[in-house]
DNA sequence: TCAAATTGTTTTAAGCTTGAAATTTTAGGG
DNA sequence: CCCTAAAATTTCAAGCTTAAAACAATTTGA
């Protein structure tokens, strides 16, 4: 009979959601500034630019500066700024549309495509390696949890209902 | 005999490790995002601000500037801005170290204690919330999960082992 | 038709974060 | 005692992010 160290017997279901939600944060934290620090040192770029790559990737004949942005739920500008930058580096370009003079595409190049598929990959893998204590029956548990708060409090969009 | 919607039957194990990192992801983002705007919103503060203060709240008689940032997991310069920040504010205050004159102490006033408790609670209320669809039982089975991972690459310092 | 509202995007100002350089102080040989 | 290395902190430059303002183009409705 174990029991989590941390786990207090008499706790309150708020002291624990506050706890785990501590550990959520920690865990996130831990992995994301691996990722950060790998995607810098082996391939001299970030995370934010990888993630409009990886949107941009979903979708090949681009995506409305607008919808990058809601995608990705950050601002408009920010969003600005990173197609700005892969644009420079010829890893992404924007292209008019013809039916509205207001909106533009950002699409990934061939270049960008490629440099995409080479990162994706080893993201996986770093990923697959941060995460590889967990069994497949692990990662389909943890996921329910995970859609229960998702579901509870962050709509579709991302956004929190209500 | 229900399935997960987005978990395909021939998924390898690589893949669906980077599926339950992404909801992760979505699911601290999202999390952290309404906690930010609270802050803001309700109480004209930041979430670096609220970090500082909890980790000066747990330890009375302060935190050295460098032991403040190894808490954190922050860089020592991000903590000098944000103990800047709460001093001018009558919030935290530095006191000198005798026995080393390199070093100082940053401590919350009685102000600061006062402030965090108020802060405290109401974070606690809204982590609740934000997590009212996991029971004891759910909150006991995510936090086994998140310990695997915290277990094998985040040592308690928190740096990625090996 | 045309003024007002809306939509799509960029620009800007401010704050956060980091890594590296600079500063000050302490500790350790020789 | 001195000189070098190490440690504690701050300063600095650069990049990321946001919210708000500015601008341009489109849509709506009187």
């Amino acid at each position: 009979m174990k029991t989590p160290a941390q786990a207090p017997k008499g706790e309150t279901l708020s002291k624990a959601r506050l706890r785990v939600w501590l550990k959520l944060l920690k865990s996130v934290n831990g992995i994301e500034t691996e990722i950060r620090r790998n995607l810098r040192d082996r391939h001299g770029t970030t995370l934010p630019r990888f993630d409009v790559m990886s949107a941009l990737a979903r979708f090949p004949d681009g995506l409305k500066m607008s919808d990058l942005s809601t995608y990705l739920k950050v601002s408009n500008g920010n969003v600005t700024g990173i197609v700005d930058k892969l644009t420079e580096e010829g890893l992404a370009l924007r292209v008019a549309v013809p039916e509205d003079r207001r909106a533009q595409m950002a699409r990934l190049t061939a270049k960008g495509r490629a440099a995409f598929e080479e990162l994706a990959q080893h993201h996986e893998d770093w990923i697959n390696t941060l995460l590889d204590g967990l069994t497949a029956r692990d990662v389909e548990a943890l996921s329910a949890h995970l859609d229960i708060i998702l579901d509870r409090h962050m709509d579709e969009d991302g956004r929190d209902a209500q």
